[in-house]
RNA sequence: GGCCCAGUGGCUCAGUUGGUUAGAGCGCCGCCCUGUCACGGCGGAGGUCGUGGGUUCGAGUCCCAUCUGGGUCGCCA
């Protein structure tokens, strides 16, 4: 039987508790941990959020009523305790920060009984995903959760307090907005007052916070909720959280000052990591030249090389074949690695075939000196020499190559240099390696959409320098826009925004909207850029991710109370669900089956 | 939508070339135990081997389909 609280108020956390203590009579309540009785004394080890703390029961000390409690407890019960602060007279339990006390109970009561729960109540948890998520509550007692989900907290206060300080304004927008039609996929949630239309919730807060300079506000921010309707990942979830912000009279420089400071700040108080400022930065075009990748992992070298011109000459059809299709031929050295077998010679070819190439040629400079490759009896000794020599090839050395388009080219050995250094094992985990990426292009050429789309967002500010381009060679036009990344991945990205409503109206047009369509979308911004419009700057985090990639997690459902699956379900609460057809038959919404279901 | 990995008592796993009654650790239940803290001792319960087909004298094991979860490519302005 659950017992009242009536008359009892907590005093202390259980690790708040320490020998300062001794002697003090104190009430702590939480959860059962592990109950050891040992016939006529009992241990109990109790649980918060705050850590550990033992309870001993002697009847001597709490009457045969509390001592047979003691007998019932089970793990999780939730219990209220009041005795008193003692040095242990045992041994002192080093694993525990309050090893060397324990609270002489006088008096127990059972607040709440508990069931056996699925799976342990434990750090570091061995039990299968899909059991924790459905049982997510239970799983968010676990500590190293907790102590993810507190210092989620500790870093959103910290950069509240940061900003704030920086006269920064925290303002809320709508979560209910309209559709937008480029980017990703919109949750839509219909309209019961005007049937047939939807409200879609934001993928970020982007254009209200631009009217809100246009407001006045100067500097603001929010902690802001954001949604995507796309496929998941271990880093992408469709419900996140962002720290977005937007300056005013300011460029790409007075952006990256403050949140090179606020990145200091935060990770200092988060968990003590200093960043050296200023962070390194490197243009887009570095980063894709040197990493085959826009979100560059720079804690390890083995950068790509450009061989195009070695090859140039060959007999090699895939090498040249890709440069006659304007292509390029670019290798990486995975240094030492010669003798990898076969077998995984071959694992790392599939591995780039998954992201599109045809194929990896391969060269082992073999400790004897001598070549194993792939592809050496349509190059003469010449070329071979010539080729090793470029790629810094040494006796032991691993040199693979990608021939193709150079973007795909980019891309292949970008993973693949990732993913030969997890197998290298050479990547420093406690290196925290924050880059600012520069100088994004603006424009990219979707084939699918037979059309040029916009790489940020359509409201990205050309680099000045790059102006005249937009009339003549749009792939080349870089925009006033940055991304800062973390050891590999995107934390954050932003732009200078256009101001200038010449400027605009040539980028919709460039994006293939016509006038009528970008007044219908954007015009409340259009019509506000009318009427005094600051040059203005913004920048926007995943909070997720930052604190994912500070407490070291694999994923980031480890940094999000109530994560959802794969399939962008709930496990916990089953949602998405289907509604009441009242529910329906108000919003006037019918379901039709598609022919695909009905063939089923 | 494609590819890859996993699914065996409550949890984590083992299970040989297909061959008796599918095992272990932890947990759970009962009894005992006054200094335990990975407590200990004695005893006990608990399994449609994800699901459905198929091959076979015989399937946890082989084949096909399917479900669930994870990773990833596409996708994510």
């Amino acid at each position: 039987m659950a017992e009242a609280m009536k008359g009892l108020k907590r005093t202390h956390r259980c690790a708040e508790l320490s020998a300062a203590n001794i002697g003090e009579t104190v009430t702590v309540m939480g959860w059962v941990q592990k109950n050891r009785n040992k016939g006529g004394i009992i241990f109990v080890d109790l649980r918060d959020r705050s850590g550990l703390l033992q309870i001993i029961l002697e009847e001597a000390d709490c009457g045969s009523e509390h001592f047979a409690k003691g007998e019932k407890l089970r793990s999780e019960f939730v219990i209220a305790v009041v005795g008193t602060v003692e040095k242990r007279s045992g041994a002192v339990n080093e694993n525990l920060k309050t090893g060397d006390i324990e609270i002489r109970a006088k008096e127990l009561r059972i607040l709440s009984e508990a069931e056996t729960p699925p799976f342990p109540i434990e750090a570091d948890s061995k039990t299968k995903e899909e059991l924790r998520l459905k049982y997510r509550f239970l799983d968010l007692r676990r500590p190293d959760l907790q102590s993810n989900i507190m210092l989620r907290s500790k870093i959103a206060t910290d950069i509240r307090a940061f900003l704030a300080e920086e006269g920064f304004l925290e303002i809320e927008t709508p979560i209910l907005n309209k559709s937008t039609p480029e980017g990703a996929r919109d949750y839509l949630v219909p309209s019961r007052v005007h049937p047939g239309s939807f409200y879609a919730l934001p993928q970020s807060p982007q254009l209200f916070k631009q009217l809100l300079m246009c407001s006045g506000y100067d500097r603001y921010f929010q902690i802001a909720k954001c949604f995507r309707d796309e496929d998941l990942r271990a880093d992408r979830q469709p419900e996140f959280t962002q720290v977005d912000m937007e300056m005013s009279f300011v460029d790409v420089e007075d952006v990256i000052e403050v949140n090179e400071r606020l990145l200091q700040s935060v990770c200092k108080n988060a968990i003590g990591l200093e960043i050296p400022l200023p962070i390194p930065r490197m243009t887009w075009i570095d980063a894709m030249n040197r990493f085959g990748s826009d979100k560059p992992d720079t804690r390890f070298g083995m950068e790509l090389t450009d061989v195009s011109e070695v090859v140039k000459g060959c007999e090699f059809a895939v090498f040249t074949g890709a440069l006659e299709n304007g292509g390029s031929v670019r290798g990486i050295n995975a240094k030492g690695q010669a003798e990898m077998p076969r077998k995984k010679i071959d694992a790392l070819v599939e591995f780039a075939k998954g992201y599109g190439a045809k194929g990896l040629a391969y060269l082992s400079v073999m400790p004897d000196g001598t070549y194993k490759s792939s592809f050496a009896k349509f190059m003469t000794e010449e070329q071979l020499e010539a080729l090793v020599e470029a790629m810094g090839g040494e006796k032991g050395d691993l040199l693979l190559f990608a021939a193709d388009k150079t973007a795909l080219v980019w891309s292949v050995l970008g993973a693949l240099r990732l993913e030969v250094a997890r197998q290298m094992e050479i990547i420093d985990d406690n290196q925290f390696n924050f880059l600012w990426v520069t100088e994004f292009p603006l424009l990219e050429y979707s084939e699918e959409e037979d059309r040029y789309v916009a790489v940020h967002h359509p409201f990205t500010m050309p680099m000045d320098e790059d102006l005249h381009l937009l009339d003549t060679d749009l792939g080349k036009v870089r925009a006033k826009a940055y991304d800062i990344v973390l050891n590999g991945t995107e934390l954050g990205g932003g732009s200078v925004r256009i101001f200038q409503s010449d400027i605009q109206e040539k980028m919709f047009a460039i994006l293939g909207l016509k006038k009528e369509e970008a007044q219908d979308r954007f015009g409340f911004l259009l019509d506000a850029f009318k009427y005094g419009v600051p040059p203005h700057a913004g920048l926007a985090y995943g909070l997720d991710r930052l604190v994912m990639l500070l407490v070291k997690a694999e994923s980031i459902r480890e940094v999000i109370a109530f994560p959802k699956v794969k399939d962008a379900s709930c496990l916990m609460s089953n949602a998405p669900d289907v509604v009441d057809q009242k529910q329906l038959d108000e919003l006037q919404i019918a379901i039709v089956a598609s022919e695909e279901s009905k063939n089923d």
